[in-house]
DNA sequence: CCATTCAGGACAAATTTTGTCCAAAGATAA
DNA sequence: TTATCTTTGGACAAAATTTGTCCTGAATGG
């Protein structure tokens, strides 16, 4: 099971995990049965992978699921951020937030 | 300028300006050009406001735009991060992505 | 009783996102 | 150079999501 690249985007780290392996995108999106030129928006940051995706993804390579989700997951916060333009304080807050509307629910 | 109680949600953040003042859905609602059945729903957080609603809000109450704005974010990041039930640790890596990202646009 | 407020469901309209196709640009080799 | 393969990126219909409104019903207070 190989290990994820920490630190860079979610389509920098697929672009990694393809080339490592010494593939196209031809190659990789018949493998996870998708059209190249989404693979390439994807690896590009400028297209979403489905959960699906991601688990196809995560097979094809042998790289953990959950890890790649994450990343994913980490990504989409990170773009909202620099949208936004958004204080990076506000993920203290959002912490906050979590822990809050957890207590909430347990009522 | 009024300041806005901290960690609670942005729904919750406005109920209480609204209950504050002691008014209704539909006086507020009336004040700020929306359906009060909208307003109600945004105070229980089951509807987003747009930024232009954030911005009346923000006018009616006299509470600061930026602020409020800041809280709306916050709150999304915590509901993705339960609704994916997903690792607090993401916030950290999102953190560490947006720095990341920014120094690729310098390039 | 009547009047008013708020919760919440249903749903059409509006908006956003997705995935595909195609053309053009880039790379590599002969 | 030409031929071939890879990658980029625009356009756009289809799909999915979100929005805002309307309406009904429950609760509260005269």
């Amino acid at each position: 099971m190989a290990t994820v690249k920490k630190h860079t985007t979610f389509g920098g780290q697929l672009r990694q995990l393809r080339e490592t392996a010494g593939m196209t995108l031809r190659e990789v999106a018949a493998n996870i049965e998708i059209d190249p030129s989404l693979l390439a928006k994807i690896e590009r940051n400028q297209r979403q992978p489905t959960k699906h995706l991601i688990k196809n993804i995560a097979d094809f390579f042998e790289v953990n699921e959950k890890e790649l989700l994450e990343e994913f997951l980490s990504d989409q916060i990170a773009y909202k951020i620099l949208d936004e333009e958004a204080d990076l304080n506000i993920l203290k807050v959002a912490e906050e937030k979590v822990a809050y509307i957890k207590t909430l629910r347990n009522e």
